[in-house]
RNA sequence: GCGCCUGUAGCUCAGCUGGAUAGAGCAACGGACUUCUAAUCCGUAGGUCGCAGGUUCGAAUCCUGCCAGGCGCGCCA
């Protein structure tokens, strides 16, 4: 908020100086407020005076100069405005300044961070979207963690979420899960029976079996249908996903069944329209897609020789459905395997008459897992793979969510299974909790000496004149823009980072100064600022999903 | 062969989309609890930002070419 208004000050000049004839405007939106990294350098630079001067062969340091004068007379702003280097103006701004950041922060409380930047978009985030062939491994883990904390974001910043899940339970995957759980069934009822050769081999598959020996006895045994095995899998399965994303407090508003599509005559619609406008043809008794126009190499079949649709079809059905839902921004998760489909369904809805721009695909990198230093290669199929299960009888929700989210999504993530127990007592999700539950802590007692804080406009915020206490309320005026900036770059990780530091810079605070102390005024201010900080901690934790615990 | 992602401290990763002297957590070493929670803090050490060019006032960041790893490139999903 602070950073905003320096640069409206800013564009005013700047524009003014454009209306005076000093330079032309083709630095205009270019230029930019930055942080500087040292504090010699002031609490904001603009680069703005060097832009100008390498577009127009001027001495960037003569405007700079110009500049400075300019803006050092807002002295309500400022205590110092100086040029340095090859023509940065850096910007001291008050300490009055930073330490009215209390007040926005304690007034809004947990609204603080949130804002309606999103004007009630409506957005679909599409993720997880596994097919019930076996329990979450960890790397649908990573994609549930993220695809939440990116939800949770969205909705902090004004946006109308709603977060669904797209599977499907008709493809060879499902018949070969069908005709697993009835080799095992039989395998159990001692009828002998030969386990499909790609068949899922997971201990689950055996829960399954038995759950229906006891519900059935032996009666499917000459059935020739698979379909009951199927369908037992298939809900169980499912019970179970839904149970791990609740454990993690993960919750979709809808499941949407790809058959749905070919029910509602959705996929054969999308053929007729693309064949209406001559992007579709037929060849070697396959329908294609002429996806050379959209600048792909080739083109590609949608509907199989044996009228079978390819996985593509129903897919860009899908996302048109979804736009004809109404909604106006489409955010799929989807795992790097995925990479090859993604142009395609652009291209589909482009040829559908929709723009492109609607759809944003966040493409995560791998989860590789490693035991004993050695990478291990994971399947669902020969159930060599952990599952989000078995990770949480090791940690717990946060721990599993503050791991996933530690790093980007573009990063490939090195799970190291030995340091599962360790990272359960070392995670840095405790360092940022521990900061949340001290500051309740100080608070408590507080309470007990009957202290209470008297209302901020009594009380002298400008006791708080450490560094330290400065830096803090900087970063606790930065929040806000930085949830937006990690909302629309889709990039939870930003605000893991945000809260790590803050974290250690009020650990350290902590170590060395007492807020409740003799000295009654500056007690009221510092705990002012305890208030503040817990509430940024809690808004922090609780936006990507973390749970923000008042002792430890 | 082609496309996307990655390469930063011993390890795991940030680096705000081009800024000034590159950061954090682990691991290593040495210290700090009679004071609001030691799940903490303080200090030491650790770097050719994969390599080589280019763009400009300025590059870990942008462009090109190599090298290495991951994921894809089906009438599989």
């Amino acid at each position: 908020m602070i950073k905003e208004q320096i640069k409206d000050i800013l564009d005013k000049y700047f524009n003014e100086g454009v209306e005076q004839g000093l330079w032309t405007n083709a630095a205009a939106g270019s230029y930019a407020v930055e942080l500087p990294k040292h504090t010699s350098h002031g609490d904001f630079s603009t680069n703005m005076a060097m832009l100008i001067g390498g577009r127009e062969k001027k001495n960037p340091r003569e405007v700079a100069s110009l500049l400075a004068e300019q803006m050092g007379t807002h002295i309500d702003l400022f205590s110092k405005v100086e040029i340095a280097g090859p023509g940065f103006v850096n910007f001291f701004v008050r300490d009055a300044v930073w330490q009215s950041v209390i007040k926005p922060v304690c007034e809004k409380a947990y609204g603080y961070g949130s804002s309606g930047i999103g004007q009630q978009k409506k957005v679909l985030v599409e993720f997880v979207s596994a097919n019930p062939t076996g329990p979450l491994s960890i790397g649908h883990g990573r994609q549930a963690v993220l695809g939440d904390a990116i939800a949770r974001l969205l909705e902090a910043t004004g946006h109308e979420v709603t977060r669904e899940y797209y599977y499907n339970d008709a493809g060879r995957q499902m018949r070969v899960l069908g005709e697993s759980t009835r080799a095992r069934y039989m395998e159990l009822l001692d009828l002998g029976a030969e386990f499909p050769e790609d068949g899922y081999q997971g201990e689950y598959i055996y829960d399954i079996a038995r759950k229906l020996i006891s519900e059935k006895n032996d009666s499917l045994k000459d059935t020739a249908d698979v379909a009951p095995f199927k369908e037992k899998a298939e809900q169980e399965i499912f019970a179970n996903i839904a149970e791990t994303l609740a454990r993690l407090d993960i919750r979709f508003d809808n499941y949407y069944n790809e058959h749905s599509l070919y029910e509602k005559g959705l996929v054969d619609d999308v053929v007729a329209r693309l064949r209406e406008k001559g992007l579709a043809y037929d060849h070697d008794g396959a329908v294609w897609f002429k996806t050379t126009e959209f600048g792909q190499e080739q083109d590609r079949v949608i509907i199989k020789s044996t009228g079978e649709p390819t996985y593509r079809l129903p897919d860009i059905a899908y996302h048109r459905e979804k736009l004809k839902r109404g909604f106006d921004w489409l955010v799929n998760i989807f795992g790097s395997d995925h990479i090859a489909t993604v142009p395609d369904v652009l291209a589909g809805i482009r040829a559908l008459g929709y723009d492109d721009s609607m759809v944003t695909v966040v493409l995560h990198q791998f989860v590789t897992l490693t035991r004993e230093g050695k990478q291990v290669k994971m399947s669902t199929r020969k159930a060599n793979f952990i599952t989000v299960d078995e990770l949480f009888d090791e940690v717990g929700p946060d721990v599993i969510r503050f791991f996933f989210l530690t790093r980007k999504a573009d990063s490939q993530l090195e799970f190291d299974l030995d340091l599962a127990t360790k990272e359960s007592q070392e995670n840095p999700v405790f360092y940022v909790q521990y900061a949340n539950a001290r500051l309740r802590s100080i608070q408590k007692k507080a309470e007990e000496k009957n202290i209470r804080r008297n209302p901020l406009q009594e009380v002298s915020l400008g006791k708080l004149s450490l560094p330290e206490e400065l830096n803090m309320l900087k970063a606790l005026a930065s929040y806000p823009e930085l949830v937006e900036d990690s909302a629309l770059d889709l990039s939870p990780h930003r605000i893991i980072f945000f809260l790590m530091d803050l974290a250690g810079q009020f650990h350290s605070y902590y170590n060395s100064h007492l807020v409740i102390s003799d000295d009654p005024e500056l007690t009221q201010a510092r705990l002012w600022l305890a208030e503040a900080l817990r509430i940024v901690f809690h808004n922090g934790l609780r936006v990507v999903g973390l749970s923000a615990p008042e002792t430890m």
